[in-house]
DNA sequence: GTATTCTTTAAAGTTTACTCTAAGTCAATA
DNA sequence: TATTGACTTAGAGTAAACTTTAAAGAATAC
């Protein structure tokens, strides 16, 4: 059992964004002690964990949490979940794809500049001997 | 020379949106028609293009911005620049590859799920066998 | 020449994902 | 036992990047 720090530590959200995402739906059925504090297990980790892959890949928490709701209701949305993660996926690499076309505008503008950069340099290099 | 609505369909930007990046000093200099309607040169289509690259590779308004003004300062900032993108390319690299292995995750519980999907089907046959 | 459409501005509104505040409860320590 | 510090809630506030609105002037179509 962990508490919200505990929790925080581990997995780098603020303990205010653990509450936010409790509220938010993408984590349910968490336990309380008798005083009424967050006691998180193992699973509840783990489920943050795919939480905040989908998270840093790009899925909404809306998503997220769609997702969560899908896996709550049990093995006959199994096949939804497949195809949502599945989309999810393909998502994920065309943005990749298009990441890499513009990174690669970045660096042929950095190229560049790094030219103009240098005839600079060797000009004022001239102009000071 | 082109209205704000070519420009808009060759960027892919909403009118609105130019305005508020002209707002912002994300694109400066913008010439006006006697009536005072915006007229976009080529250059400045060519600009919007490296700040469209920026924006798509996650950089900020804020620092293209920052950029946009260094450019505007002259070639005396032309270090500064170079290094600035260099640095964003790092940082965009770095991102690619943190989202790759947060990917990988995705598509590890993906399969998990999937093996037990057909798990699920095979034992939903049986049943009505 | 008039109706429609486009453009202008400033300012308010929206969405997402937090982040902070206030007022109070609970637990551990000196 | 008093106090310090973590935890609770609901709700307000924030930042980024738009998006919409309103009111008015300009350009074009018939």
């Amino acid at each position: 059992m962990y508490s919200i720090q505990d929790v925080s530590k581990k997995t780098g959200l603020s303990a205010h964004t653990l509450r936010y995402y409790e509220k938010e739906g993408l984590i349910t059925g968490v336990e309380r002690s008798q005083g009424g504090f967050r006691q998180y297990t193992d699973q509840d980790l783990d489920a943050l964990g795919l939480i905040c892959c989908l998270k840093n890949t790009g899925m909404s928490l809306q998503e997220i949490a769609r997702f969560v709701a899908l896996t709550r209701e049990g093995k006959h949305t199994l096949k939804e979940r497949v195809d949502l993660l599945r989309q999810h996926r393909e998502n994920v690499l065309e943005r990749m794809n298009e990441m890499q076309k513009h990174l690669d505008k970045v660096t042929w503008k950095l190229n560049y500049f790094s030219q103009k950069l240098q005839e600079y340099e060797e000009g004022s290099e001239s102009e000071q001997s």
